[in-house]
DNA sequence: GGACTACCATACGGCACCGTACTGTCAAGC
DNA sequence: GCTTGACAGTACGGTGCCGTATGGTAGTCC
């Protein structure tokens, strides 16, 4: 009789959300992949909207940890740097960003979700505009290719959950030297 | 008393769609909006599942008509024409790409869909990549970009989707410029 | 061993939805 | 005027879900 965190229904909740989206994660249902009653969920939650609102906050935080890991490898060449970049964001595990892109179309339907998702989005949108400016370009050319990088890969994230194959080695070189251009 | 068609059931459908996704299609609240019973719904359909899927084949036959559109416009200077793209693509309205996101969030958990959502890729892709062809890239080298360009296009819209701003006109010259470059 | 706490099970009322069966209603055509 | 067919309404059984109430059990502390 395997006893429960809190923490082990918002990885299940995680879980379920990053392959059925928000509207599948239903605590009757998580109960049973967890094999427990859901007598067991209302004593860890009050109800259902606590469990979607702490998974966005675990989020969050997780995106906020991967983004400082990236900014710590701060020893190379910017250009360099961006190609790291490239290749952790491009090759991200498929659930991590299925997860992503549950939530972000989840904000399209809620105002709280929103707000913390163009968190994240600044927060990421800074970095790589700081990269880009390290690496030469003036201010405004940088956010605008920043801007334009993290739609990429916002898009590409989408292609990939419903079964499109990565971008080509190629595809990323032709990416990275194009966002270069002009340094 | 309006008598209804199959057609007032699939726009419904449709701007449910986009409004709230797939899940949010419920074909009593369908009828409550169009303020008739559901009584009506099964006699035009059989069931729910066939609504959703005509909805994905009008969705289908618009963008290829869409497509046929721009295509259409066939008279000019290549980079012209991608600028031009960029204008209708990047400016599209917002209810169009919030059904099309629906559908590719749909298109991640229904195999039928995704089936679907890659045809239409493909002649999007296929389109963009003759485009910048002509402009005078090796063809490896415009599919890649063209498939860059598809990426960010739709990660444009996930993120107006969330009530992100549009990207800058800026953006869009400095974008348009990166893909052009070295022809 | 009794009391207390943390956690889980069971059972319930209520709602929203699906799909079916059956009953109107109105207009067109004979 | 009567019939017929296209459409809409009503009523029903069934399911999945929410949240609550209440009771049970296993470990902990005295």
């Amino acid at each position: 009789m395997a006893r429960l965190t809190p923490d082990d229904w918002i990885r299940a909740a995680a879980r379920q959300m990053a392959t059925g989206g928000v509207d599948s994660v239903r605590v009757e249902r998580l109960a049973k992949g967890l094999k427990v009653s859901k007598g067991s969920f209302y004593w860890h939650f009050s109800d259902r909207a606590t469990l979607l609102a702490e998974v966005l906050k675990a989020w969050e935080e997780d995106s906020t940890l991967a983004v400082i890991a990236d900014v710590e490898r701060q020893d190379e060449d910017p250009k360099l740097k961006l190609w790291a970049l490239f290749e952790e964001a491009f090759g991200a595990p498929a659930e991590h960003d299925a997860l992503e892109s549950a939530i972000r179309t989840w904000a399209s339907r809620d105002e709280l979700v929103e707000k913390v998702v163009r968190r994240v989005d600044r927060r990421r949108l800074r970095f790589v505009s700081d990269l880009l400016s390290a690496a030469g370009l003036p201010q405004a050319e940088a956010l605008r290719r920043a801007e334009l990088l993290y739609c990429a890969l916002i898009g590409e994230s989408v292609r990939r959950s419903y079964g499109q194959a990565k971008l080509s080695r190629k595809s990323l070189r032709s990416l990275h030297s194009m966002l270069l251009m002009g340094t």
